[in-house]
DNA sequence: TTAAATGCAAAGGGTTTGCACCGGA
DNA sequence: TCCGGTGCAAACCCTTTGCATTTAA
């Protein structure tokens, strides 16, 4: 098998949980499959609903404490989409924001190295300790502008 | 009286909604005076509460529907606080974005020049047109951190 | 007069909660 | 065994919708 450092993803977590005396469950792994398969971002409502694909257990309430549990352990982080809806991910190594299209509802990630001046100044000038991985910004990406200057 | 620009906000949009066919309402009037009211931004329902203490006849699906028309005429933006939810308010003559802190809730006012760069970046490198009245940068406030570092 | 706007009540959608049961460690 | 996790169903909250009625212009 190729090297494919996410697989390793779901074993870390396991981990973590046990060390705080949580338990590993078909259901979280599910979640966190799921979560890992999805590069960036998934609302809940997707979450579940693809979890249900691969396992027809996996029920709304569990999912939505499950999430809240990893987000209180640091392992899971959300942003919001351009509805506002929250959109959750696997807490990379490194940090990131997101790009998001008001038009058509792509996104993309951010890196760091795009917003680090900026941010630099809000912490600066405002005082102000900006949270990247819970960044987005909303407009307009590239083939829309095209489509409809 | 002191000069105040704010004052003729509502005569402003009054004209606007009368040139395209629309119509001045109490209800109107009770919303728009709300949002002038309140520096920077309101949910939706923290509008509605406030309009119905001054005007017990409006209604929630009121609020929602004129909300929605003020949108759609550019009259009212909204963007999306800490927790995701839309936060109205009358479009400024300058545009701007908000820096929410996550733990005590308040929020500022992002002007564009603080962006500016920021965004031009995104255009140059990413071909995406930001919307600056929909950004919000979330994070903790100065006096948060203070309180704990 | 007449179409826009409203109120009401019901439906909708996503999220949260209480409780009994289940099952991982 | 024991406590954390789960399913279920109901509750919740905010928002949207349909329809009859009101009302601004």
């Amino acid at each position: 098998m190729i090297h494919d450092p996410d697989a390793l993803i779901p074993d870390r977590i396991r981990s973590e949980l046990r060390a705080r005396g949580l338990r590993w469950t078909p259901q979280r792994r599910a979640i966190l499959e799921v979560l890992r398969g999805t590069e960036g971002h998934v609302t809940a409502i997707e979450l579940i609903e693809q979890c249900r694909r691969r396992d027809p257990d996996v029920t709304p309430s569990t999912v939505y404490r499950t999430l809240e549990t990893l987000e209180e352990l640091g392992l899971v982080t959300h942003s919001h989409g351009v509805d506002g809806r929250a959109e959750y991910h696997v807490r990379p190594e490194t940090e990131h924001g997101h790009l998001a299209c008001a038009s058509c509802g792509q996104s993309w990630e951010l890196d760091a190295s795009e917003v680090r001046a900026f941010l630099r100044g809000l912490a600066r000038n405002r005082d102000f300790e900006a949270d990247l991985s819970h960044l987005t910004v909303v407009g307009r990406c590239r083939d829309c502008r095209a489509a409809a200057p």
